[in-house]
DNA sequence: CGCTACGTTGACGTCCCTCAATTTCGGTGG
DNA sequence: CCACCGAAATTGAGGGACGTCAACGTAGCG
């Protein structure tokens, strides 16, 4: 039964993802059924940025982190995601090669189909299509938006979005506040906001001295999230 | 006849876009033949940030520039783009809205579809799903890369880069050199390199000295591409 | 209990943005 | 054709944000 059981809660997963949107229940069964099972343990490497482009993944358990290098070494975290979302996405469109490293940030599974076998269902289904090109429009939007911040913005105005942007997708409720439940060094932060690791040391601590938000090593609350806000969208920081 | 020729060309324009590659001749015709036309002066816009996306656009002549502004009116120039580009293609994704303004440099004129009459399509051919996946992962790439240069470099490093870009898009050999061959302002040169027009104006005044490039109103002629390219790839600038 | 990775803090430098004052260029109309 | 105007570009001074580097804590893990 346990393959059973892992096939609904894939299902159920697949259904969340924009990918699959607003097609017929049997065809997301079909699709799930001749999806492959990978395993990877915290810190390992679904693929490399380089490696060719053979298998479209969907997380289905865990998390990722999604980062691009520069020939000199130097890094971007481009985007951390957690379970329901694609990546490698660009094997559909026949990239050659990923542009991305696809790390386990925790330990984590996640289905895939090569570009082949999901092509035969874009055939039958050209909604696969449509959605496939929304999910790449939105990335598209969302890095000219980065971009233009990068652009325009100075370094206290980025860490504050990145934080916000965290705490929305894989924030946890706790008493204390918005719980950024991935373990992220200063330097991830850094990566994540176009900035170094000693920027976003100063730029945090002086943040808990405020009480917005609580850090500890490797780890980020939001306690005063409309502080962030402020802060973010460069209004002046409320005091009372 | 006149209609008869510009379809021709059209088809023709179509042939050259990622997103007709591979499609049959027949197919590409009546794709060409439900298109409509729409003609701009230089300096007006196909359409603003914010207008609702209605149309997937293919310019036919002219060149246009992609910009994307700010809340606070801060702008970034995202691409310049010539004839047989595809643009406003989020509107095949159903995105609601243009993300960007598209404006044109010169007279220009351009054919376009709704998304429901190129989804008709679609559903004929999914290779042209593939195309337009094609497309949009190619620009999300881009700026990925964008990003990542934008995080990394120094200014210099980045100017260097856009002039080759636009050398290598819109470059027209002349016995001085590579004429960038689009009227751009040290503020367009700014807003693409994410830095200010004064930081442009030294630079390129700098190698002007070191007869880099040649430099004028609104111009710009690479004479030395190759001492770029270092500066693109942050080697030593070869003195003899 | 010591090693290693992570984090903090200070001093310092510099890149590059900001701002203001001019100059140059190209077009336009008298 | 020249004078004039506005947009584009130059140039300099000044300062501030933030990157760089070094030295030093500190937490977690084997």
């Amino acid at each position: 039964m346990a393959a059973l059981d892992s096939l609904t809660r894939l299902t159920e997963r697949m259904r969340s993802a924009t990918l699959f949107a607003g097609l017929p229940d049997a065809e997301v069964q079909r699709i799930a059924a001749a999806a492959h099972l990978k395993q990877m343990p915290a810190g390992e490497y679904f693929f490399l940025q380089g490696d060719p482009a053979e298998r479209i993944y969907l997380l289905v358990e865990g998390r990722l982190k999604l980062s691009q290098s520069a020939a000199d070494g130097q890094q971007a975290l481009l985007r951390v995601i957690g379970a329901g979302s694609l990546f490698g996405a660009v094997a559909l469109a026949q990239a050659k090669e990923y542009p991305v490293s696809a790390q386990a940030a925790a330990d984590s599974q996640a289905v895939y189909w090569t570009p082949l076998e999901l092509m035969e269902f874009v055939k039958k289904s050209p909604e696969l299509a449509i959605n496939a090109m929304k999910v790449m429009a939105e990335h598209v939007q969302e890095f000219q938006d980065r971009y233009l911040q990068l652009a325009t913005e100075r370094v206290e105005r980025r860490l504050a979005r990145t934080l916000l942007r965290l705490a929305a997708q894989t924030g946890k409720k706790t008493d204390a506040g918005v719980l950024i439940d991935l373990p992220l060094t200063r330097q991830d932060l850094a990566e994540m906001s176009g900035t170094t690791l000693f920027s976003v040391s100063r730029i945090l601590n002086q943040w808990e001295e405020q009480g917005l938000v609580a850090v500890g090593r490797t780890k980020v609350v939001v306690v005063f999230p409309h502080g962030l806000v402020r802060i973010a969208e460069d209004l002046p920081v409320k005091k009372e």
